[in-house]
DNA sequence: GTCTTGACTGACAGCGCTGACATTCTGCCG
DNA sequence: CGGCAGAATGTCAGCGCTGTCAGTCAAGAC
């Protein structure tokens, strides 16, 4: 059992280790004048009083936060595993994550984000699509001269750093996929338009679909804004269509998940009589049947060097390092069961 | 467009307000003892000047932090529907949520937890299961006199305030519904043995199926641990056995869904060749066909009241109130198509 | 009128730390 | 061996706020 952790100063630090309480401070913040053998003095002192600096006089005295900011629509998924992945990093560098979730459809986000501003002296913001490309959440974080990490954002990248994947090219391969298996018609449901991956996963549908000289139909072209029951209505129709698809290519794995229930109400079997692709492998993507084939996105990693990006550079202060990072990580197909050769091929 | 918060002082509003800091102080506190029109005049002053206090300032000089901690085993569904419920919460007293996640088997908990209150100094934190009843957490906290919010604990309710629901009613009435669909051999998953609704749900199934002389298969109790992958295994032990179930009742909704998956593994129809219930009304609750018959938590609200519980008492000066408050939320049955009569009654 | 009381307000130190600057030390050159 | 640059360390004010305690003021008792 260690001990509590106890209310010790720096000058208590600084009296055991026969330096002034500057030294310390020194120290703490990794300064380069010590000399190495004092550092190591300081540094016993330190461990042997368990000394933890009082986040709010450092805050205090050097107009600094320790903190980042989350910034999200609405909890989900996603969300969760992004956080452990961010908060992580964090706690590497004694830094804490702050998450807040902002209503974009409401009126009230130009408040919220005032308060959160003016309260918080944020180090940081890391921003989740679609807030990623919310023009009033940029504008107030710009103007309060706050560093912004964008993930997966749609346009303006040379504005803030961005982390994503490349969602055009996985949309292509989970696309070619499906042709290779033998499907020709393909319905496609859309994501949310404010979402900066969805034009995206969509362009790489329509290209490898024309690069395979297979007919998109517009009727197989519905937008489920990336929603369990949206994707219900979108596969609807899409199966009382005249001509149904023998595959749907949803753009996120609820609406795949939907396109599956649909199915069932339908009395399709599957995957014999329909082929059902998500993204994103989310929890749910696992939890069906037949399990959904998908892209693997590395969350926690865009979280980590979302985190890090703000770490790191420290940007308050000296702004990004230019060109503004781009990241671009690896994704990953994963097939399983939810997708196969449409029957009669 | 509102115009950036700027660093407005206390001083600068005092001035305004042509009285001392320390009035501004008291009105920004919620002092008692301000002449009603000395109020008005600073409340004015802060609204014409934008104040917002400097959380760091304050912080130093009252010895609190404003921030509550959440602490969880593992990010997921239910951590982020409780998160925003304790956000908004937390929101409206300026004071702000914290999450943290413990990871419970590793041997690092006790190193984390020293980190944690040694940086921060948390005015309370909020625990989730199975945290709310893991010893050495509690301990630390104990032993750093911080206070504690659990939610569905396990045991030793006196120990601090606890929030859940009647996992134990809400069994019984779950068990009962299956029971009146005309079901008698009924399998049950249990979930993590450190989880405290674990053994009141078992309990409320068992009570209620002996009320009904129905007997109890030992070989149809499994242990799931609330994991969808467990619940696959269970699942399929239940429906090779000799006498398989024509019900499983899965101690949460991952369990179930992944009940329901294997159901169609072995080409059962649900529900008329087997129903499933789960527990928790999750999200994949409805993102799976069938959807799930489950109990739906209140989760939002007793995470709202968990916050509101550390915020209102500021039990880290005044302690708790005699006796310890227990909360217990109404739940809901949730009836949805996983359930039906067995077929062939 | 004066005195007392309690309601209200203000002065001031100091929370624990760091920034700016001052001072001391060290090694090395001439 | 003095002198000097630069490395290492120290001094001290002050970040913005609140706790303590002292002071002021109005109203009622005498």
């Amino acid at each position: 059992m260690t001990p509590i952790p106890a209310s010790v100063t720096i000058q208590e630090v600084a009296d055991l280790a026969q330096v002034s309480s500057k030294t310390v401070s020194r120290v703490m913040n990794n300064e380069p004048l010590v000399r190495a053998d004092t550092r190591k003095r300081v540094l016993a002192a330190i461990e042997q009083l368990n000394y933890r600096p009082n986040l709010n006089a450092r805050g205090l005295a050097s107009n600094r936060s320790f903190l980042i900011g989350l910034f999200c629509d609405r909890p989900g998924d996603y969300l969760s595993e992004f956080q452990s992945g961010a908060i992580e990093r964090c706690r590497e560098s004694y830094m804490h994550l702050m998450v807040e979730t902002l209503d974009v459809r409401g009126p009230k986000v130009d408040k919220q984000m005032d308060t959160l501003l003016g309260q918080l002296r944020l180090e940081g913001v890391i921003l989740l699509p679609p807030l990623s490309d919310h023009p009033s959440v940029l504008n107030k974080l710009h103007a309060a001269a706050i560093p912004v990490v964008r993930i997966a954002p749609k346009s303006n990248l040379s504005a803030a750093p961005s982390i994503g994947i490349d969602d055009y090219t996985a949309a292509r391969q989970l696309t070619a996929h499906l042709l290779n298996l033998g499907h020709r018609r393909i319905g496609f449901m859309l994501g949310r338009a404010d979402h900066g991956a969805t034009e995206q996963r969509y362009l790489g549908f329509i290209d490898e679909m024309r690069a395979h000289q297979a007919p998109v139909d517009s009727g197989l072209v519905q937008t489920g804004n990336f929603i369990f029951s949206d994707g219900l209505v979108c596969a609807e129709r899409m199966l009382r269509s005249a001509t149904p698809p023998t595959a749907i290519f949803a753009s996120n794995d609820d609406m795949a998940a939907a396109a599956i229930s649909m199915a069932r109400k339908f009395g399709l079997s599957l995957p014999g009589q329909l082929s059902v692709t998500g993204f994103d492998d989310a929890p749910v993507a696992t939890m069906i049947w037949p399990e959904l084939t998908t892209v693997r996105q590395p969350v926690a990693a865009m979280a980590r060097i979302a985190a890090d990006l703000i770490i790191q550079h420290e940007p308050r202060r000296h702004g990004w390092p230019e060109p503004v990072p781009r990241h671009l990580l690896g994704h990953e197909l994963v097939i399983r069961n939810s997708t196969g050769r449409p029957s009669g091929v």
